[in-house]
DNA sequence: GACAATGTAAAACAAATGTTTAATATTGTC
DNA sequence: GACAATATTAAACATTTGTTTTACATTGTC
C-alpha cells in the first residue's frame, strides 16, 4: 500500500541514488518551483528511473518537503552559530559590527552555487508562494532565527523594547531579502540598462542605514516626534 | 492559423466574457501562480467554455501576460500620481511626511480585495519566480517607479547623491515588500502563536527607522564612520 | 428569410503529468 | 547454489494538461 518507508541505506548504492535524487530535486525545485518541475525532470537529472522517486520518497510532494528539510536544519544552525559568534566576541561588537556580520552571514550563501544558495531560492519562493505545510517553515526556520536575532540585538547596547526589536529585525530582514532578489535579478537589471547592483556596496549602505534606524527606534520612547542621533 | 486577433468588442456580450475571463485569471493567477492554475480553473470561475480562453486571448501564457498588463498601467500611474501629489504639497513635506505617504500609498492596496491587492500578489510572485518576458515587468513598472521615487526623494530636503538615493529607495521598498509578505502571512503567524503583525504599527516604525536611515546616508560624505542626526 | 460574421459550446486531440505494476537485477545470508 | 530482501528498471496506468476542431447559436445587413 504505502511503499515509502525510508530504507535508503541498505546498500551504499541505494543511499547514493537517494542522495542523487535529493540533490537534483533541491536544485530544480529551487530554480523552477514545485509545479514547474516534473518528476521526470528530476529523475533525468539524477540519472535514475521515474519510479525511484516514489520508491525512495513516496511521492513528489514528499520529496519537495524532504528537499527542503534536508537543507533547513544545517542552514538554520549555521546562522544561529553566526549570531552566537557575533555575540561572543570579547569586546562586545558595536551596532555597526553586528549589522555587518549579520548581513554578511545572511548574504554569503549567495555568492557561489552552494547549499545556501539553493536554500535561498527555496526560501524566496516559499515566502511568496507557500507550498509547504502551514507553519512548518515558519516554526522550523523563521521564528527561531527571529527570536535569536531579537535576543542578540538585545545585547548590543541599544535599548529596545520587544516590539521595537521585532520591527527592527523585520526591517533588517526585509532589506536583506530584497537584496537577495536584487542579486538574482542583477543580470537582467544590467541587461536592460539599469545601474549595476553590487552586494558589497549595498552592505555598506545597509549598515549605515539600519544602524541609524535602530538607534532612532531606541531613542524613541514617549515623544511623538522622533529625532535621530544620541548614541554614546 | 492564429485565431488570436483581439476582436473582443463586437458585441457587448463578447466584451463581457472577455472581461470575465480576465477577471478570473487575475484572481487565480495571483493566488496560485501560472502553473498551479489551469485553463479550466479559469473558465470555470469565469463561467464560460474552455475554448473561450484561446479564442479571446490566444492561449494561456498570453492570458497571463494580459492579466498582468491590464493591472500594470493603472496601478503604476496611481503610484506615480501619489508621489506627484506628495511633492506638490504647498509646504514641502518633511521626510517623515514623505515616508508616511509613500508607505500608505504602497500598502493601501492590501487592505481590501481590490485591484491593487491582486496586483500585489502578482508582483510578489513575479519577483521571486519570473514568468513574464525578461525586462517587461522591470521596464514597465519597477524602473519608472524607482526613478520617480529617487527624483521625488531628491526634493524633500535631504542631500543624497544618485547612488545613495537608489540604495535608500532600495531599503525602503525592501521593507515595504516584506511588510506585504508579513501581511499575507499574518493569519498563519498568529495561528502559530507569533506576535500579531499590524500594518499600522509597522508603518509608524518604518517611518522612524527609514527617516533616520536616510538622514544618516545623507550626512555620510567622506567620513568613514557615520553618525546619525543633524537635520534642521 | 438568406447570408455572413462573430461568439459560444461540446467534444476530441495529443502530450505530459504523477503514480503503480510487474519483471529484472543486485546483494547479503545460510 | 538457493533463498530472501532490497533496489532498479521498463512498461503501463489513469488523469490532467493546453489546444483544436467541429457544430451550433446569435447578431446585424441586405
Amino acid at each position: 500500500m504505502s511503499p515509502r518507508r525510508h530504507p535508503c541505506d541498505d546498500t551504499p548504492e541505494a543511499r547514493e541514488t537517494h542522495e542523487r535524487i535529493l540533490d537534483a530535486a533541491q536544485k530544480l525545485f529551487g530554480e523552477k518551483g514545485l509545479e514547474a518541475t516534473s518528476v521526470r525532470d528530476i529523475t533525468a537529472a539524477a540519472d535514475c528511473n521515474v519510479a525511484a522517486v516514489n520508491y525512495h520518497f513516496g511521492g513528489k510532494e514528499n520529496l519537495y518537503l524532504e528537499s527542503f528539510r534536508a537543507m533547513l536544519g544545517p542552514l538554520r544552525d549555521q546562522r544561529m552559530a553566526m549570531m552566537d559568534e557575533l555575540m561572543a566576541r570579547k569586546p562586545a561588537p558595536t551596532l555597526e559590527e553586528y549589522l555587518t556580520g549579520f548581513a554578511e552571514g545572511f548574504l554569503e550563501p549567495l555568492v557561489d552555487e552552494s547549499l545556501g544558495r539553493r536554500f535561498m531560492l527555496f526560501v524566496s519562493r516559499e515566502i511568496s508562494d507557500q507550498k509547504l505545510p502551514t507553519g512548518f517553515f515558519l516554526d522550523e526556520f523563521i521564528r527561531p532565527l527571529i527570536d535569536r536575532a531579537v535576543s542578540s540585538l538585545d545585547r548590543v547596547g541599544v535599548p529596545l523594547n520587544p516590539e521595537q526589536s521585532f520591527y527592527c529585525i523585520f526591517s533588517v530582514i526585509g532589506q536583506l531579502l530584497h537584496a537577495v532578489k536584487g542579486h538574482h535579478m542583477a543580470a537582467e537589471i544590467e541587461a536592460t540598462g539599469g545601474p549595476p547592483f553590487e552586494l558589497k556596496g549595498f552592505v555598506d549602505h545597509f549598515v549605515r542605514f539600519s544602524a541609524a534606524g535602530i538607534r532612532a527606534c531606541a531613542s524613541h520612547e514617549t515623544t511623538p516626534t522622533a529625532n535621530a542621533g544620541g548614541e554614546s
